[in-house]
DNA sequence: ATACAACCTAAACCTGACTTTAGGTCAATA
DNA sequence: TATTGACCTAAAGTCAGGTTTAGGTTGTAT
């Protein structure tokens, strides 16, 4: 089964300037062409389009990802250089995501404060902090 | 008491030049200068500039933060807008968490795959599925 | 008075992941 | 055969949030 590029980019959601992208970028190294110098996606390159979309999904940068499948092709000799590259990669979104929580409950205290300040119709409100000092936001 | 800008970018950890930045976006209207031109702050400023951090960590874009404070200084009158840009901050830091929450779960996937390829010396595992298959990432 | 650090500006540059533009080619249909 | 839609390339543009550069001024210590 062969697809062309405007298939391929309704088939996974990508547009097609996104898949030229990825075919310069180095990430499509195995997209044919025809004679006319036209693309022709298989089912592999499919798949690898799809591994691309999903490794995304986990932060990883587009060189990370070329890299990643260099040494997936280098076969079991890099194993260490990937188990580092994840490892790498989970800290990286636990600290993201601790950051995250942490600016959720600040924000999750702004839209408390405010809800009671259009209740009121006013920010003084008595026994909350004051809106623009800074200890309000610091501390919450 | 007043600072220079040195002064403020090692208080605050802040570089000179990200002050002058945010200086230039107008998110410190309220800046100083003495007779030669040269930026005086002072302990409102400062305020205004961990304000800023704060604001930034939740994710909010410079430009945000900019529209915030006008509205700040426009009074009670913007109360609602300023609620419901921190309701759809509130959403847009949900989602944010969701997606890496998903992601994390994939990475750790992959940690553990190269942990146990790791040992064997092999990706080719026994009872885990085959390294650069589709399914796995999509369905992990 | 002179050196020198710290300050100033405008404008160009940077990163990453694309998108857009300009100009041209290919392939299928009428 | 002519049109038309899908394809091709290289290069420039986009976004945010800065940093760097080039060239010039200020302020302070000796």
């Amino acid at each position: 089964m062969t697809y062309s590029i405007g298939e391929v980019s309704k088939l996974l959601n990508i547009s097609i300037s996104t898949l030229r992208y990825y075919d310069k970028q180095g990430l499509l190294p195995l997209v044919n062409r025809t004679e006319g110098n036209i693309r022709v996606f298989d089912d592999t390159d499919i798949e690898c389009l799809k591994m691309i979309e999903c490794l995304k999904t986990t932060g990883l940068a587009l060189k990370d990802i070329k890299q990643f499948f260099e040494w997936c092709e280098e076969g079991d000799s890099t194993i260490d250089k990937r188990h580092a590259l994840f490892l790498q990669q989970k800290e990286s979104t636990e600290r993201q995501i601790a950051e995250l929580e942490n600016a959720l409950k600040r924000v999750n205290y702004k839209c408390e404060f405010y809800k009671i300040a259009k209740e009121r119709g006013t920010t003084s409100v008595p026994g909350l902090r004051e809106e623009l000092t800074l200890k309000f936001l610091v501390t919450s």
